[in-house]
DNA sequence: TTACATCAATACTCTAGGGTATGGTATCGG
DNA sequence: CCGATACCATACCCTAGAGTATTGATGTAA
């Protein structure tokens, strides 16, 4: 009744595809290198899969399976006020800075000219956009500004991985710190 | 003496291919499309320029030359306050999302696999962000928190061209705005 | 042990796209 | 008018990578 663990499973080629793509890029996630690297042919692979797209989806398919829940639990799990809380976020988002960010940027290049895929990041974005404006609503009353701190917390993960700049003033620990004090300590009015 | 204007020369190449690169993608930044589109064959191409890469080395040569200076131009011809030039930054950055600003990505995308590049990029980074940090440097004494809230406003641009997700309790150009604000409204104490 | 299902090897095809080699034609200085 | 140069067409080659077809081995169920 139990599945087969002889050889490789449709999942096992998931979680491979989505570590290669973590640690050298989209154009390495082709299914001849796959396979050689499973130390297999593409026999197997077009055994599990339809096509090249039929993995992608998939890969796509298990990474919103998976989620950011995982960092929201982690987050919840240490508690604390909003403010903590939103810190404790990032620093574990910046943390892992490389392996799971790269994933992230590949999606959204390939959503870019799908607007299917697209629709899909769309959604797991929202989650973690109502996840920070929720916290941040705790801090700030007015919606709208909630909203835009978490806009602004959202693209300063995202800018780490695309602002080439060096920074200058300080290291990039105390930049990201800084950033996070700023978000802070602006008051509620608007407009 | 003049140069000739008959046919193809290799800056039309260029910035055709640029053109190209912000409407359609990196992929369609291919030599035989360019010909086509350009109605010409490989041939052309192959005598302007050594291969593919030499092409996309130009492109970056170009959009280096160009630089950010027509922005920082036009923001100080504008004039006004620090604020107020800054609020006038950000409307032509975001005016012009969808033709420039997937330039910007490929590039960085390019360069994610090439140290050389990413340092070039970097370098105009730098620009960009030496010009907001001294624009910001106007309203906030501390060099650290002026530092942080550029990087802040350069992530924000970043942010609208890879974060998916919908604007709930506003508008696009609301929520913009209501990110800039919160930006201005800061104190200029840290840590 | 028969029969089926699972997983993979082998050996192909096909296409897109980069790149080369060479020859042709228009234009310009002398 | 004549060579030289600039520009492009034509006709190729080559490789990477997607995809297919067939066969084989091994496990599981009856």
């Amino acid at each position: 009744m139990d599945k087969l663990i002889r050889g490789l499973s449709r999942e096992n080629w998931i979680d491979f595809a989505l570590q290669k793509l973590s640690n050298e890029g989209i154009d390495k996630v082709n299914i001849a290198a796959l396979a050689r690297d499973l130390s297999v042919t593409k026999g197997s692979f077009y055994w599990h899969f339809k096509n090249r797209d039929d993995l992608l989806q998939s890969m796509l398919a298990r990474w919103e399976k998976i989620g950011s829940d995982v960092v929201f639990k982690e987050v919840d799990r240490i508690g604390g006020d909003a403010k903590r809380r939103l810190k404790h976020m990032s620093d574990i988002i910046f943390k892992r800075y490389g392996e799971q960010l790269k994933v992230e940027l590949a999606l959204r290049d390939w959503g870019r000219k799908d607007p299917k895929i697209w629709q899909k990041i769309a959604r797991e974005d929202e989650r973690r956009m109502d996840y920070m404006q929720r916290l941040f609503a705790e801090i700030y009353d007015d919606p709208k500004v909630a909203e835009a701190k978490a806009w602004l917390l959202f693209s300063l993960y995202v800018g780490e991985l695309i602002i080439a700049a060096p920074k200058k003033e300080q290291s990039r620990e105390d930049l990201l710190w800084a950033c996070l004090e700023s978000l802070f300590e602006a008051d509620t009015t608007n407009t």
